[in-house]
DNA sequence: CTTATTCTAATTAGATAATCATTAGCCTGT
DNA sequence: ACAGGCTAATGATTATCTAATTAGAATAAG
């Protein structure tokens, strides 16, 4: 709530404020449009709006026909402003007869999905990604050890029991495995390092897969299983330290295998 | 329509359609229909080369014209899919003579900005974004003391020393000692601790900026020196307790803050 | 009569087409 | 060297059509 002076962090509309232009004969809700791109102009008027707090989850914004008058602007380049702030959750926009444009309910997957494109465009490495995902998930349940609920925990255990199901399954077990990380991550209640979590695990799921055997899986589900017990125990320090060794066993296991193959490319 | 090919995986994070996890085949179910705009599968389409490896920043991909050919949609369907692509940081569009679409450079700016939103929206607490920078700076200091070069080193003795200069102004000290944090991570190596930092950091600042006080600010500084001491001599655990500590400290006095305003309006 | 279901019509976004305006790099002619 | 025109690209407009969604009316069942 506290965060007044973050909107000017959007790049486009930052750049082309000219407050000084023609007021307007309008409606007089929005201000009508004269910037280096219309669409942008909306866009930065909008989410302006949404961090002056005037804006909630589930508020009617208007249709694209009502918008599009009210800021002065043909139906598509008001189209364009709607896609930015849809890919920048934002609004949400609905077809139909109660349909049109409303402020959109939150969603951390969306934070995790930029950060998974720019990780990628930045082409960074997979210990970088292991290192990273280490540092979010030993806080998570270092808080987990002290704030995981009843439920929490026996969504931990069933999550558990799937990954001794998929124990001799190594792809099926990897992704019971990586449920059992979220469900770690989800019982520190804190959705920042959530989102941390979920951006990085669409990256570090093939790597993961790829190291992936029975005999190893066994291994990972004793420290599973050590890792609940002392989450159940509220013991911070030693849930923390166990996972942070999993998590060294996985960057180490990967370095192994890079080595390995980087030996045999040279072979070949 | 050319080529409805590529259909897999989970990339509607923009428009997020049923976010419902699909159901085994045999249990009488359907599977469900992939109902979406041609716009949302252009986008898929594009996401999904990036994810494969087959763009990198800079690489040109078309102009709108060639595009709307190649997919087999007006040019106005295509702008739509540009702007999301575009908001979500994959693409650039530039205009002119040499103008057109090329994959976009990696800018970490973007995160902030995603991230505040989705803050906003989901009114997330400070404690959450303390939490997380905290888990993320941990292990980034730990990697800090050991892969730290001379020239991090350098930069950490310079920025400890505008820290210094600074100590007797509040707000000054709190920007010298996030760029103290900042040099750090960078220290680490690691793209993605690195990004996540920087996502956070913003909306940290003014959280610690109001908690300032010259008192405090002295005692900040004899951590940080301790800190950058321990990252020295290439101590691992001792620099990772060191900054935890450090972290804990600003969580525990936000949270008395927090406690006394609240006292504070229940008195008024 | 009440409740559940099906139809229908109104509303709204999705998409197309043709066209003009604007921008920016390139190139030519003095 | 540089001014000015050429050209290829996006930005924006208008008009029109299609597809999706739902409120509400009509209808059937209990």
């Amino acid at each position: 709530m506290t965060t007044p002076a973050l909107t000017r962090l959007d790049d486009r509309a930052s750049q082309d404020r000219t407050p000084q232009d023609r007021m307007p004969y309008g409606s007089g809700r929005w201000l009508q449009v004269r910037a280096s791109t219309a669409s942008a102009e909306i866009v930065g008027q909008i989410r302006q709006r949404l961090f002056d707090g005037l804006l909630k989850p589930g508020d009617f914004v208007g249709t694209e026909g009502s918008l599009s008058i009210e800021f002065g602007v043909s139906r598509i380049t008001l189209r364009d402003a709607l896609r930015i702030l849809e890919a920048n959750g934002i609004v949400e926009v609905k077809v139909g007869k109660a349909g049109g444009v409303r402020v959109a309910h939150p969603n951390p997957e969306r934070f995790a999905d930029a950060l998974a494109v720019q990780l990628m465009l930045a082409g960074i490495s997979e210990t970088e990604i292991f290192d990273a995902q280490m540092g979010a998930e030993v806080r998570a349940v270092q808080l987990a050890a002290r704030t995981a609920t009843q439920e929490d925990i026996i969504a931990l255990e069933a999550q558990l029991a799937r990954c001794v199901d998929a124990v001799e399954d190594a792809e099926g077990f990897v992704r019971e495995s990586l449920a059992f990380h979220l469900c770690l991550v989800r019982a520190a209640h804190n959705r920042a390092l959530l989102a941390q979590f979920q951006a990085l695990r669409h990256l570090s799921w093939r790597a993961i897969a790829r190291t992936s055997t029975p005999t190893r899986s066994r291994r990972v589900l004793e420290r599973h299983r050590s890792v609940l017990d002392a989450v159940k125990q509220h013991d911070a320090e030693r849930a923390a330290t166990l996972i942070g060794e999993h998590f060294q066993q996985i960057i180490d296991i990967h370095a192994a295998m890079r080595a390995e193959q980087i030996v045999n490319e040279a072979n070949a």
